[in-house]
RNA sequence: GGGUUCGUGGUCUAGUCGGUUAUGACGCGGCCUUUACAAGGCCGAGGUCGGCGGUUCGAACCCGCCCGAACCCA
């Protein structure tokens, strides 16, 4: 009756619904107070949204897409976290120039015009995969809005006393001449390197020389103590002599802590300000010397004597000869050693100390919000709470960069007195303007000098869920969602913790969502030298959005890693083809002038389809608030093409085509019953098939995007049994049919059914007639061929717990006992007796089943069939 | 070195309060134009559930050890 296009054609289908859907503005969101609100993680606009984003945007997508479907207000805003490193290094490239080469602010300017461009490439992948964002609400870090709020959080928390500032050695990249916080170094490991054995004189006649080894030599003009295991029998009546530098000449002292690894090298080390993170807490723990050898952009610094003024790599190679010709080294050897890189760059990190400002780490605080969460999965809790209790350091926010949020404060230059801004004059810029309270509080200078550091970005992006609650006007009330990758648990999600719970003593979310990696085909890391690396784009264009996205929901359960399946996108996409059939069908049998029945005259077929469908809508949204999306995906799938469309649709066409009007209403009126559900249902994982589907489909309203969650209370126990029956009928004799090479419309001259449960009421079998093409009747009893008894099935569950350790002889013996005799015996109530080695036990009639086979007699013209469960004899 | 997760037909994957025949998809082989659909339908082959040991009447599932993989940390 409605004529619909006979394929489906979804790449222009799915170009057409993004653009009408920009214009219906169908996902922004209007309300005062949301239900259900997503903290979207604001990615670093790096002008690719890889297939890794893509998978974690779609489940933010399914879940808001659900939720909006259950009838909830739905805020899924989106962000972008522009502020950083890479964005520098891309602009300088790019200008040729040197950030100093030109003003602060005009720097500032290119890195925001680059970052719009990569913003905008970004956007356009969004809605090329059907994302739902409410792009009314898109907010970027880089607007002096945003960073003026990532100011005020870092005015409160000074208030508060969270921050402070410090001469405390730091991680340093010296490539991007900036600090970096512990979470944003990487340890390459097994990287070769050198180990030079290097001889120190006694610094007196009396005292022997002494032997250690080291990978950086570059370090001896840093040298401050040398250090020894205690136990060690080596050194023991050593510790405390003094000895010389060589090349530099300093002297230091011999001291024994338990730390020292006595089996590397010599089992004697040099401490140095500073090789590493141990070299600190020596440095700290012993009250040593600091002797600063390196600066800022990785080259020795005057401490360094001659060697002053070279980069770090030339040092090492020159004093290692200088200690060769002096006699001082003794031997090298090759080592593997694991290094510590800027995760940005790779360079190797330094650890310089520099004035830098501090968060301080709670990290009691921290854990008691992180399990006020709802992990999902649980276990990733565990990440953020060996992250959190292994932190050495508190998180230093002072980055000595340029594209970032100002740290808003001055120095007097007079008195050296820090201030902070005041809430009310932000944002600011102190490098380009005094602060408002005029004169030094402490000596009235009007002196002052602006904070030229800028903030950690991690600073802009751990504010989120406050940014889209509309904090701080509002009072602040946790979202409901986040949503990112395990990778990042250690930086974004330990550090919006950390302040939602310094600024507002409240989770931040209540489900931390998190998703595991996407894999390439072949089960490696996706990357273009591997050649198994696949845009999202390019499953767009080869099936569509609408099937990439499906293949991401059933890759896995949401939090294990999944490997990106070609065949999944195609299987998807076979789907689609088939959800666009059903639904040509059904507008073939409908039209838009049908008036709902009040009373249809449902047949048993109609009403299992409806309860199937009750019963389907109820798990997979059960699935969906457990985010298990894999399963709610598969549950759906499952109905529509197997019980909707194999066997519904067959079972119907009867009353479809030929029927009685009000018989032809009914099922009409259940088939878009299902169908409308099922196209709701599925909406959430392929938004444009449904929408195209759902336009298609006579009777239907608006957008299924606006469309509610089916909530039929349908449940019919007895019709579900029935139909099952009657499913299973079809299908077994649609089966024989094809066996024997026969058209499936071919006529039967008579089906017998014997159920093997018999049903409650009469089962109606009008439906199951004119698909089979024959006279069905649903018989008692048994049929009347020869009923052969071929195995004795012993019931596990029952024999089990009650002969304990004999069941194993039982069942063995129920097993080879004659399966006509077992079955004369369990006619009687008193139950089966079992010879077991020469012992009687007695078995009750309901823990054995006989399995059975009907034969037809030879000679006879029926074909007996076995279905799932019912006998059936057919005629032909 | 420590921690977490995982190991199921050729490939990917579901399933474990322990119970009879282990799920689905893709791939493979065969058959079939049937009035939604050949981008389909039907049938079939293909599994020591990583290995060993333990608990139990009974283990893919619980416990231990081992092997292997991935990720995080040192």
């Amino acid at each position: 009756m409605t004529e619909i296009p006979d394929t489906y054609d979804p790449a222009s289908v799915e170009e057409k619904w993004r653009e009408r859907w920009k214009e219906m503005d169908v996902y922004s969101y209007e309300g005062t107070k949301p239900d259900y609100v997503v903290d979207t993680p604001p990615p670093y606009p790096t002008g690719n949204l890889h297939i890794g984003n893509a998978l974690g945007w779609c489940y933010m997508d399914f879940a808001a897409r659900y939720h909006r479907l259950k009838g909830e207000d739905v805020l899924f805003p989106q962000g972008w976290d522009c502020h950083g490193l890479p964005t520098e290094v891309k602009v300088e490239e790019k200008e040729g120039i040197h950030r100093t080469d030109v003003p602060r602010e005009e720097f500032r300017e290119l890195c925001i015009e680059h970052t719009e461009e990569q913003i905008d490439a970004m956007k356009e992948t969004m809605h090329t995969l059907g994302f739902s964002q409410d792009w009314d609400h898109e907010y970027k870090t880089m607007d002096p809005e945003y960073w003026g709020e990532t100011q005020r959080s870092f005015v409160r928390m000074a208030g508060e006393g969270y921050v402070y500032q410090d001469d405390h050695p730091v991680n340093w990249c010296p490539r991007c001449e900036t600090a970096i916080a512990d979470a944003e170094v990487e340890t390459a490991e097994g990287v070769d390197g050198t180990l030079y054995y290097i001889t120190f004189p006694g610094a007196d006649e009396e005292t022997d020389e002494i032997e250690i080894a080291t990978t950086r030599p570059e370090l001896l003009a840093a040298c401050v103590a040398m250090a020894v295991d205690p136990e060690d029998d080596r050194y023991a009546d050593r510790v405390g002599d003094t000895f010389e530098v060589p090349l530099f000449g300093q002297e230091v002292e011999l001291i024994a802590d338990e730390q020292v690894d006595s089996d590397f090298g010599t089992g004697a080390v040099m401490i140095c300000t500073f090789g590493d993170k141990q070299d600190v807490d020596w440095w700290a723990e012993y009250d040593l010397e600091t002797r600063m050898v390196f600066t800022e952009d990785g080259q020795l610094t005057d401490a360094a004597g001659e060697y002053a003024g070279l980069d770090i790599e030339d040092a090492k190679e020159d004093i290692v000869q200088d200690l060769h010709r002096d006699g001082h080294l003794n031997r090298s050897e090759p080592t593997e050693q694991n290094v510590g890189q800027c995760w940005r760059c790779d360079t190797p990190i330094e650890i310089l100390s520099r004035e830098q400002w501090f968060v301080e780490v709670r990290q009691d605080e921290i854990l008691e919000t992180a399990r006020d969460v709802e992990w999902i999965p649980e276990h990733m809790y565990d990440r953020l709470e060996d992250w959190t209790e292994g932190m050495e350091w508190d998180w230093v926010v002072s980055r000595q960069r340029e594209f970032a949020t100002p740290i808003p404060a001055w120095f007097c230059v007079d008195c050296g007195h820090t201030h902070i801004a005041e809430e009310e004059d932000l944002p600011v810029v102190p490098t380009d303007e005094d602060p408002v309270v005029g004169t030094c509080p402490e000596c009235g200078s009007e002196n002052w000098e602006g904070e030229t550091d800028v903030m950690d970005t991690w600073m802009d992006s751990s504010i989120t869920p406050l940014w889209v609650q509309g904090w701080p006007d509002a009072e602040f009330e946790p979202t409901t969602l986040r949503e990112q990758g395990h990778d990042i648990i250690r930086t974004w999600a330990f550090y919006t913790i950390l302040r939602v719970t310094a600024l507002e003593e409240e989770i931040p979310w209540e489900d931390a969502l998190i998703n595991g990696m996407v894999f390439g085909e072949d089960g490696n890391k996706m990357s273009k030298s591997r050649g198994n690396f696949v845009q999202p784009e390019e499953a767009v264009a080869e099936y569509s959005a609408d099937a990439f996205r499906q293949a991401m929901a059933l890759g896995g359960q949401p939090g294990s890693d999944i490997q990106f399946q070609w065949k999944e996108v195609k299987s998807a996409s076979r789907f689609s083809t088939k959800v666009w059939n059903i639904t040509r069908f059904a507008a073939s049998h409908l039209d838009d002038e049908r008036e709902p029945l009040a009373e249809p005259a449902y047949r048993d077929v109609d009403r299992w389809i409806l309860s199937r469908c009750s019963r389907t809508a109820r798990e997979v949204g059960a699935h969906m608030d457990e985010y298990r999306f894999d399963a709610a995906l598969r549950e759906l799938r499952e109905f529509v093409w197997g019980d909707l469309a194999d066997d519904y649709l067959e079972l119907i066409k009867g009353r479809l085509y030929e029927g009685r009007p009000g018989e032809r209403d009914a099922a009409r009126q259940a088939l878009f019953t299902a169908l409308s559900a099922s196209l709701r249902m599925l909406a959430p994982f392929a938004p444009f098939l449904t929408e195209e589907a759902w336009h298609a489909l006579p009777g239907t309203d608006g957008s299924v995007h606006g469309a509610e969650w089916p909530d039929l209370l349908m449940a019919d126990e007895a019709a579900e049994a029935a139909g099952a029956l009657i499913a299973d009928v079809a299908s077994t004799i649609r089966g024989w049919k094809s066996d024997e090479g026969m058209a499936l419309n071919a006529e039967l001259s008579k089906v017998e059914v014997y159920p093997e449960e018999t049903p409650d009421r009469a089962v109606d079998t009008y439906d199951l007639s004119e698909a089979v093409n024959a006279p069905v009747h649903v018989r008692q009893g048994e049929p009347n061929v020869e009923l052969v008894p071929v195995e004795v099935e012993p019931d596990h569950a029952t024999i089990g717990p009650e002969f304990r350790d004999r069941a194993g002889e039982v069942i063995a013996a129920l097993e080879s006992m004659d399966p006509a005799e077992v079955k004369s015996q369990k006619r009687y109530d008193d139950g089966i007796e079992v010879d077991i080695g020469g012992e009687v036990a007695v078995i009750p009639g309901e823990a054995v089943s006989i399995r059975e086979e009907h034969r037809a007699e030879s000679g006879e013209e029926v074909a007996v069939l076995e279905g799932e469960r019912a006998t059936i004899l057919v005629y032909p």
